[in-house]
DNA sequence: TTATTTGATTGATTTAAATCAACGCGTACC
DNA sequence: GGTACGCGTTGATTTAAATCAATCAAATAA
């Protein structure tokens, strides 16, 4: 059991860009403070508003994160595949988090101390350097999500899903869609009604072929034009 | 003129949160690299895209960041007041601005160096600290446009856009707005006729005061309840 | 001075997308 | 077996906000 664990963290290591800049020393205090927890499609792996102590990293399946607000739609700000650390702004500024997280596919993801990372940003420069570089790669996603939900219409914002989604989440094409057409939505700042329209017409002007929830890209090159165009 | 340059370091090193962790001969370093600008109301301090090898500190008047989109309005996403320092991610991701930052009012801003930005962060832990910090309550901020921009309506929006202005960016109440209509409607993502509809029944509501730029909030409370109820 | 431009304002019209409503289909559950 | 429930889909209707168009006022230039 310990044995598997270590594995998973050196695996993670290995995989992860922002923790393969640690020493052995320092993933081993990684090691013994974090937990691997599974979670079900649908589950809760943290909620908007409440006390954020850990970090979360991916280490299987899909997670989205998504704001929530009252009486209104969800807005799905990103998906998380592994291996990776969820970006919350939460630890640094009032330690309460200010996105819902919750898996999409069978997923586990392990909570890490949050005074174990602030140590080892503290500590390890390149690691804190990494971790700048990593939110700032964030911060330009949220930028393109805001411009493309206040300034594209719905063709716009769904091909700028579709290119998200292959090949940053989907990692082949065809693909069979693990997120619901609610989730699309969410995704593209929409309602449901209104995504399935739109993709009823790529599919009709063969930009995409679609078949309950296989995908296939058909032709990227338009998708790239009209989300550029909005 | 040397000493008027050295009075203004310190100045910036005693009234910003993240310069004043830096010890005496970092910020002389900081000074040997950085250039003093005056800009003019509507001038251009850097452009989206346009190569960004230097960081931006705002050290009097009023500064707009906004996203531009072909063909279409622009998104202003934050407004800079001194002293401040303007987090574009840009020097982590690409080398590249991915906002435009233009003069509101007559503004002086410091240029520095991109890379002794990034020595001081590898070298001054405490340093990289306050910027992740600073980074994050950005990243919170955009959330909060993000949500207000997708999911509330113009009424909603322009509640978020006046609690952002007072006391945040004007301090005082009443204040002189030195943004124009416009800019007003880029700050709440709309157009300038429907933020003027939307100020005029605010107005007509005693919610504010508004006689050409010069705005009163008469009723805080009430701009808190609609900014929540969108 | 008059002419010209620029920003603010108002009203009329259009439109994109939401909402509302209904239905089909598969799965879960009595 | 049938009923209920959730998810996806489609069509009809509504609506919020954009667009279009015109006017006004102030600032700037000729």
């Amino acid at each position: 059991m310990a044995l598997e664990i270590q594995n998973t963290c050196l695996a993670c290591k290995k995989s992860s860009d922002i923790f393969n800049v640690l020493s052995d020393s320092e993933i081993k205090e990684v090691d013994c403070h974090k937990a691997s927890i599974h979670y079900k499609p649908g589950e809760i792996i943290f909620k908007q508003g409440a006390p954020s102590n850990f970090f979360v990293c991916v280490t299987s399946g899909l997670v989205k994160l998504y704001i929530e607000h009252q009486n209104s739609r969800n807005l799905i700000i990103g998906l998380i595949r592994p291996i990776n650390y969820i970006f919350e702004p939460g630890p640094f500024v009032d330690q309460h988090h200010h996105v819902t997280a919750v898996a999409c596919e069978e997923t586990t993801a392990c909570l890490i101390d949050a005074h174990i990372m602030k140590e080892l940003i503290s500590k390890n420069t390149e690691f804190a350097n990494e971790f700048i570089r990593k939110i700032s790669v964030q911060a330009v996603r949220l930028f393109d999500r805001i411009s493309s939900c206040t300034q594209k219409h719905v063709y716009g914002r769904v091909a700028d899903t579709l290119t998200y989604l292959y090949p940053g989440i989907y990692a082949e094409n065809p693909f069979d869609l693990t997120l619901s057409r609610q989730d699309l939505a969410d995704l593209s700042g929409m309602t449901k009604e209104s995504i399935i329209r739109v993709l009823k017409k790529f599919k009709e002007e063969k930009i995409i072929k679609l078949e309950a929830n296989h995908i296939e890209i058909l032709d990227q090159e338009k998708l790239e034009v009209i989300a550029k165009k909005g």
